[in-house]
DNA sequence: CTTTTTTGTGTAATTTTTACGCAATATTAA
DNA sequence: TTAATATTGCGTAAAAATTACACAAAAAAG
């Protein structure tokens, strides 16, 4: 028996943060969908979300929910837009907080189930429940601009990575193709990538060299404002 | 005797949304706050915002109260935060969606009551209501990063302006001073600029000319994305 | 064993940005 | 009334950044 407890003078909607979580796999950008359960939309792939508690923020809600789903505890979340359209759940009055994840995949580990969360390339990404195909295109760009200001690109990255990945992920999150000289030196020039090891001498031309983003170089950047122009 | 009419099985944040209403006087961004004439915060300055009905959207919300507040119809206004903070009002859970609007200081009627509503210049906005100040502070920081984008400026403005204006617009957002002859050559290169008029014979150097917006170009230039670089 | 791909290092040409100069004439101050 | 100051339009030379490529070594693929 469903008891309703909660009683309030004016209508109040039900609020939940929705998380769209993004993996690179060094070559493309992956999205990690739950396919339903239960109805409304019952087997169609959706984000993960739910129901904000009475006594946690909606950053909080959506890091609970990307816990629970990747079993992840310090990405980077973060709040890009709140949908509130009347009818965009059959149930009742919805409003929810979307956010979207950077998480490096190799940390993932399976998941809850493999049948119920799986990871999708942009391409192959199925029609989804309720309004979340409109929240997945706001998420994309949104991280195509965010790249532009922050090299969040790192999160999504392993610690230490090689400039031909970090061009793949620009290229996959912008949509673009870039030179790969040219992308080397800015991103050599803007001095917030350190060289992971000191290059062996027996390193041949095609052992490329590995990288380390340098937290403290990019707190200086930042502070100053910059920008990375594409 | 207020009834407990609507129940829900678990608990129900309250809902609202606030608005910054940003305008411009040919010199200085205004916000215009509200003087709260009830507890919570009573005498305290406070956004103009208001509890989301059931049937209406935060944009639609948003937009009641600043028609009300303004008398405006028409201004463009945009969602840029959600503010879920556990405490931010003391009564009772409250999520609040917060907009901006951008609008034209000579088009807005004095306002219900200038006793209540009044225009503030950014120097002197008094420390606010609930977490407004830092409302404030985001909608700022918001406002400056969009309209390296969009040039939303020409919202603040009035129909025809000066080069002048625009580039005191400019200043008072981002916060820096141009050099006047580079800011005229960039914006004159975008091209979303028109003469509102042609020059008269015996205009003296002294008389400046008087620009518009230039609509269509604009968009042409969106599409393919643009960004003002200062 | 030949061909293709990948990596590191440049560099010259072009474009963009920056920092000013100058003349005409309103406006303000004396 | 007159002198000083401020505002506007139009340039331009120097500096900086971006773009478009070249080449060689060696691993990987066929």
């Amino acid at each position: 028996m469903s008891e309703l407890n909660y009683c309030y003078k004016y209508p109040h909607p039900a609020v939940t943060a929705d998380c769209v979580i993004f993996g690179f796999d060094g070559v493309s950008i992956k999205v990690l969908l739950i396919k339903r359960g239960i109805e409304p939309y019952k087997g169609k792939w959706a984000f993960p979300g739910g129901f904000m508690k009475i006594d946690e923020t909606a950053e909080e809600c959506a890091k609970r929910e990307l816990a629970e789903e990747t079993g992840l505890t310090n990405a980077i979340v973060e709040q890009f837009y709140t949908f509130t359209d009347v009818n965009r759940d059959p149930r009742e009055r919805v409003v929810t907080i979307a956010h979207y994840a950077l998480v490096r995949l190799a940390e993932v580990k399976g998941g809850d189930d493999a049948e119920v969360a799986q990871w999708f390339a942009q391409s192959q990404i199925p029609s989804l429940a309720f309004d979340h195909d409109r929240i997945l295109r706001m998420a994309l760009n949104c991280l195509k601009e965010r790249i532009c200001f922050e090299p969040i690109g790192f999160e999504l990255l392993p610690e230490v990575f090689t400039m031909t990945e970090l061009q793949n992920l620009y290229e996959a999150i912008l949509e673009v193709k870039f030179d790969r000289r040219n992308f080397y030196n800015k991103m050599l020039k803007l001095g917030i990538l350190t060289e992971a090891e000191p290059r062996p001498e027996n390193a041949s031309r095609r052992t490329p060299t590995k990288y380390r983003f340098n937290a403290s170089k990019y707190a200086e950047l930042k502070q100053k404002g910059f920008r990375l122009e594409f």
